[in-house]
DNA sequence: TGATTTTTGTACAATATTGCATAAAATTAT
DNA sequence: ATAATTTTATGCAATATTGTACAAAAATCA
């Protein structure tokens, strides 16, 4: 049941707004898991009651894979933002790089790492859709990097001979690895050697 | 509380086998999760009831935390095993990967990913006795892999001015990349394509 | 045999969680 | 103004979950 995005002209006006509201339930999930926030936990957060989360989002279930597909476009766009072709391939890595250490280490809370990494790996083992949707947003962050990485073989960046699909998977493994150790509350020194490894590996 | 592995001379004998009833705890961890397990859940698995559960392991977490301290010690023996020194470098690497995917991919189970990253990632977030253990079980493996690749560095198995942290760093991010396409569901051929690419890009 | 020890198995109280029923409130249409 | 529509807010019944109390059972010790 998805929200209408243009104002209803009838009956009472919602005392939320859904891109606040998402993104609060958003926080809950991404800090406790899906197993551990519990309605009530929406609830608080979101400020809306508990029959009007029903009816904007369905359940629990709904929410979060509504929640999951935000992530993968905000991780979609947020990655061809970063790879575009204009930028030399090792800078535009540690765009990506960057970019995803900001949104792992969010300033005025505990570190999170990657809302993909951090909750939908649990949750896979046992939901089918979850885990179809896990594996899809690794597929299109893997395409993304491997995207790039071949046009820097087409240009001379990388030696021809340098194996895109290869190259794309490290550097795929390395974000990975920048999730799992941001929320393991990795120091900012350890996860820059991290970057810098990948960064050595890929394009030295 | 530790259960005493010596027999008790004294009062009615356990009806349970510890390591079994771990084991069994383990598996269903490892499936649901922390969070998603129940003590029903822990109950059903070991054939123990609540009562016994709780006087031999103490409470859920405290199982749980148990059972963390195995798998690192069941993944730092394994690792050392694989990472032997007379192993030539990339076969020990692969190694390595090979006992890492019969792990994650039980022969009549489901695919469940490494304990670690499937099921203590998601707690790490608000759980800092969890967050502790994974952090020290990632440093672990680190460790195995970057003592190995500078003994290749020292042996002249790789050039001289290979960075062996940079290297190990690398390795370990391609074995939990397997880790998470193991539990999103990855087939075998994708899984094998990502041990590949880490022997190529940290060996070639 | 009877006392002591330890574990088992059942039961239960306290609490948490889910999903929905229902009535009131706030808006638009006529 | 009145009806119709949509959302809010309270509350509740059903169920799940936790941790422990208590008595019976199964062993050893004297």
């Amino acid at each position: 049941m998805a929200v209408q995005k243009s104002a209803a002209k009838r009956g009472r006006p919602r005392a939320y707004d859904p891109d606040v509201a998402l993104a609060r339930a958003m926080s809950v999930f991404w800090d406790a898991g899906y197993a551990a926030t519990s309605l009530d936990d929406l609830r608080a957060a979101t400020g809306m009651n508990r029959p009007s989360i029903y009816a904007a989002f369905g359940d629990k279930l709904a929410l979060y894979r509504t929640l999951l597909d935000r992530y993968r476009e905000t991780a979609r766009s947020g990655m061809a933002q970063a790879l575009a072709p204009e930028v030399p391939l090792r800078e535009a890595l540690a765009r990506v790089y960057k970019a995803a250490l900001a949104l792992y280490l969010p300033r005025k809370a505990d570190a999170r790492g990657c809302f993909l990494i951090g909750t939908a790996v649990t949750e896979a083992a046992r939901n089918a859709a979850v885990r179809a949707s896990l594996a899809a947003g690794l597929k299109e962050i893997d395409a993304a990097f491997e995207t790039r990485i071949r046009l820097a073989v087409d240009r001379g960046e990388l030696p021809r001979r340098a194996n895109a699909p290869a190259r794309a998977k490290m550097a795929s493994a390395a974000l990975y690895s920048l999730a799992i150790h941001s929320r393991a509350g990795a120091s900012r020194t350890e996860l820059d050697a991290i970057v810098n490894a990948a960064l050595d590996l890929i394009c030295g």
